[in-house]
DNA sequence: CCTTCATATCGATGGTGGTCGAAGCGTAAC
DNA sequence: GTTACGCTTCGACCACCATCGATATGAAGG
């Protein structure tokens, strides 16, 4: 800002460790396919929920393995879970229906090619 | 958008198999806090460059895992790399600069709490 | 109580990835 | 050519993690 800006200088200041261990431990929550086919899974639902014995099948991924996955989203706090019955419910999350919109559009985030 | 959009579907479709792998490779580009703090050191430089030989002491890492990742990011298209004698100097790519800015900003994506 | 079914947790395994020393490669200066 | 220096690549090591079968938990129904 009180520079002669001659190559804009992108953020203002350096991440410091922790902001940078937070911040990566954020990203790690998307960084696996499953987990981003199960978030979609859920973004995608007409009624808005998803109960878990449906998503096992489509992701061919063995029920123990779904439902470590989810059990991660849930705790990152994306998405959230409701028991009703035998069953688990999961909805995304309201404050980060818009985040998660942005993630899974068609163009998100990085076109890459 | 045909149905009774009782509970607002976040996205219209779920993600394919290949969608969902293409974005978590470079969420995982993301998923490492040297990697963003590197992507930070760069993005902070007021000349808007950064030589190598600058950023391993700072993030307390040795000279080829400083290589390691910055090799990381320039394939992942993040970043420039240019050879200027023997050093080398990385640059926030200009196609990039904004969604980097987004991704290192201080309320970046996931507020979390 | 006992059975059934959906889900969570446990334990083990294979694969991936971050890390660093050492060796290799290029560039610059002598 | 030879030396010095910055950087990349290689090889090995270790930690973490995705995966799944087996087992545990917990809820509904008989």
């Amino acid at each position: 800002m009180t520079n002669d800006a001659c190559c804009t200088p992108v953020t203002d200041a350096a991440l410091s460790k922790e902001k940078a261990s937070n911040l990566a431990e954020e990203f790690k929550v998307l960084a696996d396919p499953v987990r981003l086919r199960l978030l979609s899974l859920i973004a995608a639902a007409p009624e808005g929920e998803v109960c878990a014995c449906d998503m096992s099948d489509p992701l061919d991924r063995s029920q123990a393995t779904v439902s470590h996955h989810l059990s991660i989203l849930t705790r990152s706090g994306l998405i959230t879970r409701e028991q009703r019955g035998k069953w688990a419910w999961f909805t995304v999350a309201p404050e980060r229906a818009e985040f998660v919109r942005s993630v899974l559009g068609d163009r998100p985030l990085t076109p890459v090619d």
